[in-house]
DNA sequence: TTCAAAACGTGTTATTATGACACAATTTTA
DNA sequence: TAAAATTGTGTCATAATAACACGTTTTGAA
């Protein structure tokens, strides 16, 4: 054995994940129905344990990539927990993130090899140990975040439509928004490029089909720009 | 020993903490002039590691008495750093957090024991591991809070003027801003109150003396300000 | 074939917020 | 007593926002 600190707590670490996605019409979760112990049975967050050898980040990307079948996923740390008696089992600290998805673009035989499934936050169960506490938080920044950047973009398919775009918003913030002034504010970011297609899958009038005009998406990423105005935290 | 997970890491977890602090001209780091290995005689943040029977927060409140004498102190959780060799001596994960303290109010009894001292931002020095990686973050994460909520009273005695207040946030984001917009923008919040005093430390004409509405700020801490209209993150 | 219903795209207007700038008042010191 | 420094308040043109109206496209029922 190297070189070591004087100090004997060496304690387990955890990450779990709280993964977005969006159907169309709601948000969701992508939440474990756990058939393993503990709390076999019940739901709880995809999650892991650090291994030795391995970065925090790179175990992130691990987890998510075991669950969705997904790399390159865009994915925030929101907090670690650190409760004494937070795991039951053994004191564990949680690095605690959330990731953005496209519900439509991640691997089916991951998820089911997980046990995972899409549950509408609308409905969602009770969760082992800390983990509501965790979704709340996530709901929280998420909204925080997708207030003063484009992040939405990352639930969405790569061409989509602008009142799309809005039932997100929508159903991020739980709340009608103003079709005329959404639109507006939307377009004057410049981020949206006219694919020139329509969404032929309308019954009614069909929508014009954007995609993310990605340069200036990576560009003007950190720069604010008060989607939804009127919203406070 | 009781039941433990089926998984072999358990990790040194470490607190490392930014304290911010501010003169009436410059912003200010609280460093750790090291009389200890590893790395002695250089920089450090002040951090700690965590113990068997703590909270995290609770460790984080606990490393930050022991620095300043301060119980209660403004903080806020920045980012756990998890990289496998950040820490030469052995594996470590550290969550870091940065503080901000009225600089007048702190103990120097306690910081003289800790051997540390209030650094201009402008005059920083080299430190170890990824610690200069934190300060770059906590800054980052300072001007963007700082943007959008009240937080910068927090670095300010109980009692003072809008021109003091204005330097703080001029020193934040190091650009100058237009004196009386900036006024206006403050007093718009209405978080502020006339203490009828003045301030007569001043050469020239006094200053009005205000104190925070605490009441108002508590209740109104999550609305979005932009303190700095024109600030991109 | 036509018309109603649903959803989409764009425009208008009053109000408010912002950024740039001017001027008067206070205090100390030369 | 006047100059210099600093503070408080005001103005104005422009931009952003919130509330609201109208015409267009598309499907499907009458």
């Amino acid at each position: 054995m190297l070189a070591r600190y004087n100090h004997s707590t060496r304690i387990l670490l955890a990450l779990d994940c709280i993964v977005f996605g969006f159907d169309g019409e709601e948000l969701k979760l992508l939440l474990i129905k756990r058939d393993f112990e503990p709390e076999r049975g019940k739901w709880s967050l995809m999650g892991g344990f650090l291994n030795e050898d391995e970065d925090l980040e790179v175990a992130a990307n691990r987890i998510l990539y075991d669950l969705t079948g997904l790399k390159d996923i865009y994915f925030e740390e929101i907090k670690t927990f650190g409760e004494i008696n937070r795991d039951p089992v053994e004191r564990t600290v949680s690095v605690c993130f959330f990731a953005l998805i496209n519900i439509h673009a991640h691997s089916q035989d991951a998820a089911k090899a997980q046990n995972a499934f899409w549950i509408s936050l609308k409905d969602r169960p009770d969760l082992i140990f800390d983990h509501s506490n965790m979704v709340d938080l996530a709901l929280e920044r998420l909204r925080y975040r997708a207030a003063l950047h484009p992040i939405g973009f990352e639930l969405l398919p790569e061409k989509f439509t602008i009142p799309q775009l809005q039932k997100l918003y929508e159903a991020i913030y739980d709340t009608p928004l103003d079709r005329r002034n959404f639109s507006r504010k939307i377009l004057s970011t410049k981020l949206l490029i006219d694919t020139g297609e329509k969404n032929e899958n309308s019954a009614t009038k069909k929508a014009i089909l954007y995609k993310l005009d990605q340069e200036k998406y990576q560009r003007q990423f950190n720069a604010f720009h008060y989607f939804v105005s009127d919203f406070k935290v």
